[in-house]
This record gives structure tokens, sequence and C-alpha cells, in this order.
DNA sequence: ATGTAAAGGTCAAAGATAGTCAAACATTTA
DNA sequence: TAAATGTTTGACTATCTTTGACCTTTACAT
């Protein structure tokens, strides 16, 4: 684990219902890194893909909030048929929005976990470069299925 | 025994359980060999056909983690990832292989209609005509899952 | 209003790993 | 002994992390 996993956990364990509230500074000398280490961990593992939101505020009392969003499942799948997602779809998106959808109970373990696997970069890999646009769809698919209200 | 064959063997008696991991950079200043050699070493000796898989991460702690498949256990499986459908599989095979899978209990109700749609023309469809190499890759990295046994 | 200190934000560069590929070299085979 | 095959290396690439210099916003004292 590097520090910025550490970080991810430590920010992790510290929520309170759905939303946690910390200081850039005190973080950053708590951890002894440089400040926008704390935005690099959270700009890569705290997205909208994943679920979370970003509030801030700077100069004095200033604070960085992140939100666990919480939609309702249709309303939440709905909009990620929506989303620029289902054009293309990136490796790293798309294992955080599969995060998202089991931390939300949307998906199960096995599914999950198949997923991973079918929209890793190492199963997509193509002659072109049409691994993202393929992703999308696969995933736009797989949606629409869950849509569809399984069986 | 040249270093490469060196090498090999001890990753292989490195083995916790069904893994190992370990640095690139630490083994080739270890072996006193180049960096590249371990990936030679891996890619030579450490293959799917030989039952193992390769995860890895680049960046700040970095890592290479050689996986061992349990390839007694499912002979179908195992003959599966050895054969053509490897390197191009249609949609009217793949559905065919998904039936015998499932009729043989190797996957269940849940993988079953999750690969139907992710394997489905459907979700395949591209810009160029891959679909039947990137469908193949797909089947192949969930063989590799499922003889990966676990999760 | 204004200045200033105390936040947080951005971005590009540096650092830390691993991957690829072709060329040079070595060994085996016909 | 020439051709085929296997090994070793290094230059270049890709990806992920960490840092620092510079920018913006806000509260508060004057």
């Amino acid at each position: 684990m590097n520090i910025s996993d550490i970080i991810e956990d430590f920010i992790l364990k510290n929520f309170v219902e759905n939303s946690v509230q910390l200081s850039r500074n005190e973080m950053a000398k708590y951890f002894q890194v440089s400040p926008s280490q704390i935005n690099y961990v959270i700009s890569t593992r705290f997205t909208t893909s994943k679920g979370f939101d970003i509030e801030s505020k700077r100069g004095g009392d200033g604070y960085i909030r992140i939100v666990r969003l919480n939609e309702d499942r249709n309303e939440f799948l709905t909009s990620l048929l929506n989303s620029c997602y289902v054009n293309s779809l990136d490796g790293f998106t798309a294992m955080q929005l599969l995060d998202n959808l089991y931390n939300r109970l949307i998906i199960n373990d096995n599914e999950y976990s198949t997923l991973k696997v079918v929209l890793s970069d190492k199963a997509l890999k193509s002659p072109f470069n049409v691994e993202d646009i393929v992703r999308a769809n696969i995933f736009k698919q797989f949606i629409i299925k869950l849509l569809k209200g399984d069986n």
C-alpha cells in the first residue's frame, strides 16, 4: 500500500453517515505529504463515477467535504444510461463504476467479480483502439439488463 | 542452467499458496540482470498455457503478481483455454459454450445471464470487425478467472 | 473598503515502477 | 556449419504517484 492508498483508507474510515469533512493542511501534515497529495487522492479515489461528490471552501474555516451520493437504484441506472459513459468508457472509470454499483448493492459479488474481468483492459485489448467504445457498449447492455429487472 | 532458469526456480520456490508477488526492479538487482529479463522469464515460463496468470501495477508501490491456476480441478476449462476459441469466437459458438458451461454446473445462473449479455453481438458491436477477437479474449479471461478459483 | 493570512485548487515536472520490442548474442538442430 | 531457436540487454514507452510553484477564495482585523 502506497501513501495514497493509506490516505484513502483513512478517509473511508472517517465517514460519518454519508459524509466526511477534513482539513487539507491537517491531513497533509498528519501523513507528512504535500497538501496537493490530498487532492490527488480525492480526485483519483473519490470520484463521481465511484459515487462521491466533493464540496470545499477555501480561506479561513476552509474544509473539504466528501459526500457519498445515494440516489434510488433505478434513477441511478437511468442516469448512467444517459451519461457520457455509454459512448466511451476507460478501464479506470469502469472499475470505479463497478465499485459504485457493488457498494450500493445493485450488483452482487458474482456480477462484480465477473464484470471486473470482463471490462478490464486485459479482456478488451484489441487490434484497433476500440477498447473504450466496446467497454462502454458492454456496460450499457448490462445496465439495460439490470433495468429489465434481472431474471 | 542459464540465469532465466535460475530466476524461474527462485520464483517457483517463493509461491505462497497459489501466488507470488515480486518487484521487478528488486529481482533484477538481486540477480544482476536487466529488468526486462524478468519480463522475459515471466512471458516464457509463466504463461497461461503453463497454468499461470499475471497481474501487475506500475508506479509507486508497483508489483508483479503471478497466480497459479487450478488446472487439475477442471479439465474442460483447461482444454477450452488451449482451444482455438481463444483467438476468435463468434456469437453463436459463444452461446453454445455458455450453455455447455451452465449445464455442467461450472457457471451459475448469475454468471450465465451476465455473460449472455456481455458476449452478445449487441454488446460487442464495434466500428471495426473485431467482435469475434474481443469476444474470444473476454471469454478467455473469464475462464482464467474461473480457474483461479476463489472470489 | 482594504490588506493579509489562512485556507484550498491546478497543473506540470519529477520520481517510481512495469511493459514492449528489436538487436546482439548464445545454443541447439538439421 | 548454417539455420532456427532461445537468451540477454537496453532504449523507449506507459502508467501511477508525489511534489512544488503558483493561483484563487475567504475571514477578519484595521
